[in-house]
Parts: structure tokens; C-alpha cells; sequence
DNA sequence: TTTAGGG
DNA sequence: CCCTAAA
């Protein structure tokens, strides 16, 4: 409309010929050095006061050049995006076409530094490191000393396996013009939205400094999350984002839809948030800070296909995890509520060898110990612990048996949580709800053995016994002491715990009971 | 969170 | 062993 009209006359030719600049000798004389990818470089070093020295030759000068060719961004107010910023140094000087002394020592800079993901830097202090947000650091910068003229037609030129979606960049200049990143063309493309002076084609901007004032107010939008231009990477395009004057507070910066993170994971979050505090606060972080690492989408996801439940640690407690690519860890995981996979004949099978293992061997001495306790936990759970719904049925031996009934003898039936705690301390498969099932269980095995006793069906059937005589006898005992709640209450009830201990009073145990026999 | 009880 | 209601 008025000089940014003017400017853009300019043929493309000329803009070519004037703003582009090769670097012969880049590579010549400084080796490259790679760089860890992670590496965040700083930035403290292009703000080192003896550019011009180092580099006399100036191609660009920042003070010197014409703002009427080229938009003066000195107190420049904008608005930058810059969600993450990995720039390959290789294309990046290939075919730059910044003209500046800052920026060919930026370049020469990087080069020495012998760093590969470098910087897209044209402005005094606007780099990108890998995977770092750097909109503070663009943010910060003191409009005063950005004393540099810009003129578009970057070529970021990213090479072969160099991720798109890495480059969620958006330039939002204030005053109508803005500068986008095509992703396609690996551009960096600036035009102008409030006049006729758009570029030509996405190799050339313009930028015309009269719609610039100093006093623009700058305007910084975060986008809701790094993830966001990372989630729909097929079709996140970086568009030239229309800015007016009246609109800086809603600066329409391209918004990128969170992609909807899987179910299966939603619904673990939501397992594990209710379940650990140390889990709720660590998604509630991860949540918050909107990670950096979810930049890693497309990576987690493919782990979130492919990733398996892995067992993270030997107690059943410490559960599994699964971890996306910067998700939540889940700290502790109950062995509840999983999805069941197995189907059930292997289910079935695994607890009759359990039990056919324990007809062989168990209940012949009474000195099994935990080490017999363990194994079998673990024969009953590392194959599936993550993924079973359904708690893997872990056969109770009968040093388990003993000390429930051990702990019911002390503290007295329905104090579940306080045998767990003091005779279950070590093993962390049984909670208070299996010892009282089992205490039910067991009930019901004295009452049957009393039935079959009764009988006479003697021999094989108590061969099949899961717990053998002696503490069913013992269980009977206690349950004639400590009424099992609602199923006997009709009996006598005895408010104190007996202090015996299992084994004096395993002998005398029937002589206990008064219905028996 | 623990316990009781049904399934 | 799971699930849920109740305390």
C-alpha cells in the first residue's frame, strides 16, 4: 500500500541476487564436531562484543543496512513461536541466505562449536536449540539491542530424516507481518498481511518497517503445549498467520490440535492417579509443565503400539510400567484391575500345577519358608503381572497359612490390615482383603474336613487337602475364639487375644474343639 | 482406607 | 481373587 508496497517491487531476481550469500569456506577450515542431540547449546555465546573483529568482512551489517529495503526490526516488537527449533547446521549454511556478519559467524560459530543441531538465528539472540523452548529466550530479548535488520528467504534446508516436527515454528510479527516456517519446503517464509506487500512465492519477504512502531506491545503466545505441533505432524503446516492491529491480544497463532492420547493410556493415568500419591503428583507435574518431552510423539507412540508391560521391580507393588516416551511413569501399580489377556484354560492350568506341586510337596514339612513362598509367587506372575486383569492366583503355602493363622490368633479375626503389616510385612502379594478371604476360605476347608471326617472318606481326599489337619483343626480353634463376623456371631464371643502361639497349641488343638467329634 | 460379604 | 458397599 505505501512503501511496503514499494519495496516489494523489487524483482525476485534482485531480491536473489542481493540476499543471497554462500559460504565458501565454511567448511573449509573448522572441522565439525558432533554433538549429542540432546545438547542444548547456549546461546551467551553470539552476544560476544568482538564480532566485527573476529569477521571484518562484513556481509550484513546490521547497523548499516537499509531499512528501506529491508525491515529494521530494531525495537522490534513480535511475537516468535518457537515450539522446538532443531536446525541442521549442514543445510543451514548451505543455503542460508541471510545476509549478515552475525549470521555468517553464527554459522562459522556453530560450525567450530562442531555442533550439528544448531541455530536458526538472524536476529541478535533467536536460536533454537534441540529440544528446548527457547520463546523465553526470544522473549527476553531486550528490544534495544535487536538492532538488526532481517530480510526473509531462510532456507533451513533440513536434510533426510530430519524431523518436521521438530520445526514447530511460528513467527507472529507484530505490525502485520509474520513469519512462518514451511515445513515443506523447509522455508522460512515472512510476509505481510496488512497490504499488497506480500512476498512473492515462499523464497522471498520483505518486511517493511513502517507498519513497525516501537511501542508495539509485544505480544508472546505459548502454544498449549510443545506436543501440539508435534501430534498431527502429517498436517501441521506452518501458515502465514494473518495479524491486525485491533487483534494483538487474539493474535491468531496456528493452533495445533492435541492429539487425543490412546485410551488404554488415559484410563491407566487415571488408574494410576487414583492409586499412588507419588504417581498423582508425578502426572499432575508432567502434566503441567507440559513436558518437553511429549515433543516426542511420534516416538512414543510407536513405543505405546509396540511397548510391552514390563515388570519394573520384583514386588508385586512396584507393579509395571509403561512408559511412553515422556509420559508418566507409573510409579506403583496395583495388581488390580488389569486387563486380562490370558485366556482362561492357561490361567486354569498354571493353578492346577500350582496345586499339583503343592500335593507333592507342600504340607509334607512344615519348615517351608519363604524362599518356597517367593518362587512360587513368581512362577505365578512374571509372565502376565501387567496385564492380567484378574490377580494371578497365587497358591497359599502353608508358611502363609500359618502365619495367618498365626496373626488371627494374635490379634483376633477382622484385623486384617494389622497382619498383614506384622506377619505379612514380606510379602507384598497379600493385602488384607486375600488374608481375610483366605481366613474365609479356610473356614469353610475346617468345616468340610469336619463333614468329611464325619464321613469317613479318609485317604485320598485328604491327600487332595490343601491345608492339612493340624491347622484346620487350629483354624477351627480360632474361629470358636475370634467369631468370624456375621458367621458366627451366634457364638461366644472372646474379647481377648489369645497369646498362644500356633505351635503350643497345635498339639492340643483338637482337644479344643468343642463341636468335634 | 479398611472391612465384610457376594460373586 | 474380584468387586462393591458400608463404616
Amino acid at each position: 500500500m505505501n512503501a511496503a508496497s514499494k519495496e516489494t517491487m523489487m524483482t525476485s531476481n534482485q531480491a536473489t541476487k542481493m540476499f543471497t550469500y554462500e559460504f565458501p569456506d565454511v567448511d573449509s577450515d573448522l572441522s565439525i564436531f558432533p554433538a549429542p542431540e540432546d545438547d542444548v547449546l547456549g546461546v551467551e555465546h553470539f552476544l560476544q562484543p568482538d564480532y566485527n573483529k573476529c569477521f571484518p568482512g562484513s556481509v550484513l551489517d546490521f547497523n548499516t543496512f537499509h531499512s528501506h529495503k529491508c525491515l529494521s526490526i530494531e525495537n522490534f516488537s513480535f511475537a516468535v513461536e518457537f515450539d522446538q527449533i532443531k536446525i541442521d547446521s549442514e543445510s543451514l549454511h548451505s543455503s542460508l541466505t541471510l545476509e549478515g556478519e552475525r549470521t555468517k559467524q553464527e554459522v562459522r560459530d556453530e560450525k567450530s562449536k562442531g555442533t550439528d543441531d544448531v541455530v536458526c538465528s538472524g536476529i541478535n539472540k533467536l536460536s533454537g536449540t534441540v529440544n528446548r523452548q527457547i520463546t523465553d529466550d526470544i522473549f527476553n530479548l531486550a528490544p534495544g539491542s535487536c538492532n538488526a535488520s532481517f530480510l526473509g528467504n531462510v532456507d533451513f534446508g533440513y536434510p533426510q530424516g530430519f524431523c518436521t516436527t521438530d520445526l514447530g515454528v511460528d513467527l507472529s510479527f507484530a505490525g502485520g507481518h509474520n513469519v512462518a516456517f514451511d515445513q515443506k519446503d523447509g522455508k522460512l517464509m515472512i510476509s505481510s498481511s496488512t497490504g499488497s506487500s506480500g512476498c512473492s512465492g515462499s523464497s522471498t519477504a520483505c518486511l517493511n518497517d513502517e507498519n513497525m512502531s516501537d511501542d508495539r506491545p509485544v505480544k508472546r503466545k505459548r502454544l498449549s503445549s510443545c506436543d501440539s505441533s508435534k501430534l498431527n505432524s502429517e498436517h501441521n503446516e506452518s501458515k502465514i498467520v494473518p495479524f491486525n492491529e485491533g487483534n494483538k491480544v487474539e493474535t491468531p497463532v496456528t493452533e495445533k490440535r492435541l492429539r487425543k492420547p490412546p485410551r488404554r493410556y488415559s484410563e491407566e493415568s487415571i488408574e494410576q492417579k487414583s492409586r499412588s500419591n507419588f504417581k498423582k503428583s508425578a502426572l499432575k507435574a508432567s502434566k503441567d509443565k507440559s513436558l518437553p518431552s511429549v515433543c516426542h510423539t511420534h516416538q512414543w507412540q510407536k513405543k505405546l503400539k509396540a511397548a510391552p508391560i514390563v515388570p519394573k521391580d520384583k514386588s508385586f507393588n512396584g507393579g509395571c510400567i509403561q512408559v511412553p516416551f515422556g509420559l508418566p511413569i507409573e510409579e506403583g501399580h496395583s495388581t488390580k484391575k488389569r486387563i486380562c489377556w490370558e485366556p482362561e484354560e492357561i490361567k486354569d492350568n498354571r493353578i492346577l500345577c500350582i496345586k499339583d506341586k503343592n500335593d507333592v510337596e507342600s504340607f509334607s514339612a512344615e519348615s517351608e519358608d519363604e524362599n518356597t513362598e517367593d518362587e512360587c509367587v513368581t512362577k505365578g506372575n512374571t509372565t502376565q503381572k501387567g496385564n492380567s486383569r484378574r490377580k494371578h492366583h497365587i497358591s497359599w503355602t502353608l508358611s502363609e497359612v500359618m502365619k495367618l493363622v498365626e496373626g488371627v490368633s494374635e490379634y483376633g479375626v477382622g484385623r486384617w490390615t494389622e497382619i498383614k503389616r506384622l506377619q505379612f510385612s514380606s510379602s507384598s502379594h497379600r493385602t488384607s482383603v486375600d488374608l481375610k478371604d483366605k481366613w474365609r476360605n479356610l473356614l469353610k476347608a475346617s468345616d468340610t474336613q469336619l463333614q468329611n471326617r464325619r464321613k469317613v472318606v479318609l485317604g485320598r481326599k485328604q491327600a487332595l487337602q490343601q491345608v492339612p489337619e493340624s491347622v484346620l483343626c487350629r483354624v477351627r480353634e480360632l474361629a470358636a475364639i475370634y467369631p468370624y463376623p456375621r458367621e458366627n456371631k451366634s457364638k461366644e464371643t472372646c474379647s481377648a487375644p489369645t497369646t498362644s502361639s500356633f505351635k503350643s497349641t497345635t498339639s492340643n488343638m483338637l482337644v479344643c474343639l468343642p463341636t468335634v467329634m
